[in-house]
DNA sequence: TAGATTGTTAATCGATTAACAATC
DNA sequence: TAGATTGTTAATCGATTAACAATC
């Protein structure tokens, strides 16, 4: 995973643009199941609120997917979008909260993230093998680290506590896995090597709140 | 909601800070539990990552907070940062769509948001009434907008398939409902008075592979 | 008072927008 | 070829950081 790709030729792209990558894709599979086959970086301006100049600066971070005088190739640039975020590969998910939320995250990325597979699941005990999602058992979270030596695991899914969060995190971390998907309202310490997207709906819905009040 | 209150005397306060705010509030709140009194913009930097600049620059958007050669009194500046989002007050929600993360949703606002009261929750017909949440029942869809005549709601959390998203976004709107937390991994049309935050989910896990593959 | 730390103005940096030559 | 639209360089705008006078 340290290859000369595309992305890094370049000198850094900017925390901006990588955010907007997912609403990017997002909108040309929208077009494509429209039937649409090309578009300009005009008409996808009108379409997503961003000017077109930017659209143009966005994705020539990333090479050249266009062609002067026509626009983009809807479905090549689609996938040149899902590479650059490396969703032409397969990753294993283990989930590590099974509450309510920890079952709507697993059925939700089964459902709809086919490239994204549930590979475990682990909560305390007295859930444990309680309760089962598909053909995975809900297993204690003291068998964490042997699992994750055993089997691919690429990402962890937090979905326990705020209360647990930072221990269930070190667990994870030192299992080994570089990526996690925070839903705590946490703010976890981690390594460099890690990385972690955090999903803080606390902030989002006081966010909420302040507009509502503007 | 339209007085002249501190947040809009001055010119409008940008976007960054708006996101950064609840952020604040939730570290002064851990300093709080953990008995801290008093601190200063640099050691708020230390411990959030922000410059002591940056800190002090966004507070002063919206009032002079501190006092020179002591720092912030933390409790004080917590609940001032509280109302400027709004977090005096009580907002009425209703949940629609009440699958694995609309009844995650409702225990999470029900758990850890005080403020925050589920008024209604709402469903597709077989859906409806044949759960229940606490002492509120699920309804039919077709009643949202009776009900919200006759009920104070603030806002709607929109947890339904991305196929109905648009529709239950427009029936949200049409009871005239001006705040919407969206979790449907669809950007709603919506008219310029109401405000929509969002939660991508597929967004966040896809920026989270790219991260990975850097 | 002296020391500390804010509030605020000025300087810098980075991201967005505009412009246009290259080219399909 | 003429028209359209990109890729890219230059100009602008806004956000962050630095600096320092005000003041507790």
């Amino acid at each position: 995973m340290k290859e000369n790709t595309a992305q890094e030729k370049k000198k850094r792209v900017s925390k901006p643009v990588i955010k907007r990558l997912p609403r990017y894709r997002r909108f040309l599979g929208e077009l494509m199941k429209e039937g649409v086959e090309r578009i300009s970086s005009a008409k996808l301006s009108e379409l997503m609120g961003y000017t077109a100049s930017q659209i143009r600066q966005d994705l020539n971070n990333f090479g050249a997917f266009g062609q002067q005088g026509y626009g983009y190739k809807v479905d090549f640039l689609y996938e040149q979008i899902g590479n650059i975020m490396g969703l032409d590969k397969e990753y294993y998910i283990i989930v590590v909260g099974f509450g309510r939320l920890g079952q709507a995250m697993a059925g939700y990325i089964d459902q709809y993230e086919k490239q994204f597979k549930i590979a475990g699941i682990f909560d305390v005990p007295d859930k444990a093998s309680s309760i089962e999602f598909k053909d995975v058992y809900v297993s204690d979270m003291d068998s964490l680290k042997a699992f994750c030596k055993k089997h691919r695991v690429d990402m962890a899914v937090l979905t326990v506590p705020r209360s647990e969060a930072q221990h269930a995190c070190d667990t994870v971390v030192d299992a080994g896995i570089k990526g996690i998907w925070n839903f705590t309202s946490v703010d976890l310490k981690l390594p460099e090597d890690v990385y972690c997207e955090n999903v803080h709906m606390s902030d989002s819905l006081h966010e909420l709140s302040y507009h509502l009040n503007e």
